[in-house]
Formats: structure tokens, C-alpha cells, sequence
RNA sequence: GGAGGGAUACCCAAGCGGUCAACGGGGGCAGACUGUAAAUCUGCUGGCUCAGCCUUCGGAGGUUCGAAUCCUCCUCCCUCCA
């Protein structure tokens, strides 16, 4: 059984702030399991690694034998987030809201331990609540106090719109906390407003206010972005061990050190050594390799995650073609067809401009020859290994297609 | 309710009657270099049956030999006043 102070240790790691830190030393010091509450979105349930700084953050909590709450909020989807540009969202059908719950369920569990997770969906209470609830709830903050936040404010003082449900998710998200009386709410530092809030509310409410932790917004694979799916610069927690493994291996060597932190378990400690080592002149290449197969290994198992660093150095280092990649049938006529469409149907590019562009940037090979003939045609045969530049690969055998 | 300003390719942003598939920057992709990267340099960045052709500049009409550029109407956004 750890220390108090190790535990503190470990849950600072990596952690923005908690507030207040000594109301969680004295709610570890009674002993007693934590009720640890986190909310998810229930639209987006495509987990990226940006979400899992989060969700290690409960595991290392449950770890220590605390009460984790994964919470839907199925209700104040409805609001749909307020910092999010995104305008509001139609309301989700029970059907599609046990889908998406199914749905996370099966990628926290690769974090989390399911036998002490509760999941819960904030409709639950407030569903039943109806508008007098509401009403009471809305009357225990002030519109002064609403404006604090640094995206309302902003907006009010800029002469944006903003309109009053946004007012009220801060309060149902607050109000989750009472209703399950949160020790420990969790949220990323752009949820810090709202966490807080939840303090006031339960305070309001005759509870103990929670202790509120946040975590940093992982920065996406360009390192200065924050991690986003829509921005391109993530990786999904369901990709494939290479694809993985290969994104992983191209973030830059500082951002590296970053993902160490927040992303594995690795403790601080042995992290320093490595940073150490690599300062003392060892190939940072080789620390990323560790890196990217702990992650692997924690998605898929240990047996993909070294197969991926075989494929990848065989790949990269070797210059060798990946075990697996799409594989393509595609119909030919007697006439042939010419590369360039070929690279189009096969999907190796998203036109044929695009792909006669390519073959002129000297980025096509055919079973590893360059193509230099923009005006190739390739009649039935293969398969055969075509690839753009060096990450898009696929095996493309072409088919005599019955004439007429 | 009134007055003004604006909508251009993934994003920002020039252009204001022909030489515009549309300057420039960002982003992205590719090539070189490397350690896989970062940085740097170079090229590309609407589509197609690609030395040619076709469709783009909020939408719909119109003027003109010719429009992203001029006119009319519509839609949306912003600013100021009430």
C-alpha cells in the first residue's frame, strides 16, 4: 500500500492543477475509496490519444483503488458545449445514445478497468428534473458570475452572440456532481470554468465541494495544435498497429518527451533517464521506438506492437514494402489502363490530376521502380506493389474485363 | 426599424472588364537531405480522355465579342445608430 504522498505523486503527474491540493490529501487521508467523476461528449465517441491523457488519469485513480464514474452526458449533449464553435446539436435518439455508450465502452476498456468503472448518463436526473428544477437550479448563480469565464466574457465584451441555454450547461454539468455526490471531478483546462462551478453548485446544495483536477490538451501530431480529429493531426485509439506506429514515430523529439508524460506509464523517473541518454548522445530515434510500442502494445497487444516496429524499420530503414496493405482489384479492358488512373481507382490518390501530378515529382514506384512515363498504361496482370510517395502503398492486380 | 461594409480555391488574403485556373502567406502533398523526425532547400497544390479540353470567385438572372471584375434581384455575415 503506497504513502499518501505517493499517491499525491502520482496523481500530480502530468496534472495542470488541483484545486484545492490539500482538500485532496485530506480526502486520500480518510481512506475511503474516491467517487471520481469525468464527462465525455456522447457524439464523438472516436477516442483519439488526446482523449486518453483523461481516461490515464482515472486509470491511475482507480489504480489506487478509487471509484471512477464515466460519465455520458447524454443530457447536455442537447446543450452541445459552448467553447466548441460547433452551433447546436440535434438531439440523439435512445438507440443512437446506447450505440455511442457501447462504443466507448469497448475503447476506455483498454484503459480502464471494467470491473471498477460505473458508467453513468447524466439524463438519468435529469431527465426527471423537469422545468421547476431547472428553474431552481438556474437560481442558484448569478449571470456576473457567469460571465467570468473567459469564453463568455469575451464574447459578451466582443458583441457575439451568446445565447441562454449556453448558460445552462456549466449548471447541469455542476449539477452531475451533486447527483453523484463527486469527490474528484476531472476535466481538461478548458473544462476548468465549469469544474469549478460545479464546486459553487454542490456547495449550494449542502454538499462538499469536489476537488477539481485538470489536465493539459495534448498537442496533435504537428505539436503545436491541439490533438483533433478534425484537424488531422491525431491518432485513434482503433487504428492499426503501423499506422500507429508510424505516427507515432513522426512527432518531433521534443513533443516526444511530452507524450512520455501524459500517454505512457512509464514513471518520471525512468523518463529522465531516457531524456538523459538521449542528451548523452543516444539516437532519440530509438527512445521514440519505445515509445510508440508501449502505446502500440496498450491498443492492440505486445505481439502487434513489435511486429510494428519490425514492419517499420523494415520499411524505413530497409526501404522494404509493409506486410499489409490494401489490396486492389480493378477491372482492364484490352486497351489497358493508364497509370494514372489506375493510381485514382486503386485510392492511392484522390484524382487523376493529382496522381499525373505525382508520377511528375518522381513519387510513384511500381513494385519499387520509379515511374517515369506519365503516359504508361498497364495491361492485365500482377498484383503488384504501387506506391505513392512513402507512405501510401497498395497491391494492385488488374483484371481482364469480360469485353462488351 | 435605420445607415454602412462584406461574401474569392482547405484557411487567410489580393484582384475591380480581357494577358485569371486566379498574386502572396499559411496548411497540405511530393522530391532532396536525415535518425523516422525537426530544421533547411526545391517543386506541386480545381477536374478530365492532360502540350488540349471542361467547370470554378455566395446564389439566380442581365449587359458585353469577352465578367471574379459592371447592372438587377435573392441569401448569409459583420459594424454603427435605435
Amino acid at each position: 500500500m503506497s504513502t499518501i504522498e505517493e499517491s499525491l505523486a502520482i496523481l500530480r503527474r502530468g496534472a495542470e492543477e488541483i484545486l484545492p491540493e490539500n482538500d485532496l490529501r485530506a480526502r486520500l487521508e480518510e481512506g475511503r475509496p474516491l467517487r471520481i467523476k469525468a464527462g465525455f461528449d456522447p457524439t464523438a465517441p472516436d477516442l483519439h490519444l488526446g482523449h486518453t491523457v483523461l481516461i490515464n488519469k482515472l486509470r491511475q485513480f482507480q489504480d489506487l483503488g478509487h471509484e471512477v464514474i464515466f460519465l455520458i452526458g447524454d443530457f447536455t449533449g442537447m446543450i452541445g458545449d459552448p467553447s466548441g464553435k460547433t452551433a447546436t446539436r440535434p438531439a440523439l435518439t435512445p438507440e443512437q445514445i446506447s450505440e455511442n455508450a457501447r462504443t466507448y465502452k469497448e475503447q476506455i476498456f483498454r484503459i480502464l478497468d471494467p470491473e471498477r468503472t460505473r458508467v453513468e448518463f447524466n439524463s438519468r436526473w435529469m431527465g426527471p428534473m423537469q422545468a421547476e428544477g431547472m428553474i431552481r437550479l438556474a437560481a442558484k448563480y448569478t449571470v456576473a458570475r457567469m460571465l467570468e469565464r473567459d469564453d463568455f466574457h469575451k464574447r459578451y465584451e466582443e458583441n457575439r452572440s451568446i445565447a441562454v441555454h449556453e448558460f445552462l450547461y456549466p449548471l447541469v454539468q455542476a449539477y452531475d456532481s451533486v447527483a453523484l455526490e463527486a469527490d474528484v471531478e476531472l476535466g481538461g483546462t478548458d473544462q476548468k470554468f465549469n469544474l469549478l462551478v460545479g464546486r459553487e453548485i454542490q456547495r449550494e446544495y449542502g454538499q462538499r465541494p469536489q476537488v477539481i483536477l485538470t489536465m493539459p490538451i495534448l498537442e496533435g501530431l504537428d505539436g503545436v495544435q491541439k490533438m483533433s480529429k478534425s484537424l488531422g493531426n491525431y491518432v485513434g485509439i482503433r487504428e492499426g498497429a503501423d499506422d500507429m506506429f508510424g505516427k507515432l514515430m513522426s512527432v518531433s523529439d521534443e513533443l516526444m518527451w511530452r507524450y512520455f508524460e501524459l500517454l505512457t506509464f512509464r514513471p518520471l523517473a525512468e523518463i529522465e533517464r531516457l531524456r538523459q541518454s538521449v542528451a548523452e548522445g543516444r539516437n532519440p530515434r530509438d527512445v521514440k521506438f519505445e515509445l510508440a510500442e508501449e502505446l502500440v502494445g496498450r491498443f492492440h497487444d505486445t505481439a502487434a506492437a513489435s511486429r510494428a516496429r519490425e514492419s517499420f524499420i523494415a520499411r524505413f530503414q530497409k526501404g522494404a514494402m509493409p506486410d499489409e496493405m490494401p489490396e486492389v482489384d480493378l477491372d482492364v479492358t484490352g486497351e489497358g489502363l493508364g497509370i494514372a488512373s489506375v493510381l485514382k481507382e486503386a485510392g492511392l490518390t484522390p484524382s487523376t490530376s493529382e496522381a499525373l501530378r505525382m508520377i511528375k515529382q518522381g513519387a510513384v514506384r511500381i513494385d519499387g521502380e520509379r515511374v517515369e512515363d506519365r503516359g504508361l498504361t498497364l495491361g492485365a496482370g500482377g498484383p503488384m506493389v504501387i506506391q505513392v510517395g512513402k507512405r501510401r502503398f497498395a497491391r494492385v492486380r488488374l483484371n481482364e474485363a469480360a469485353e462488351g
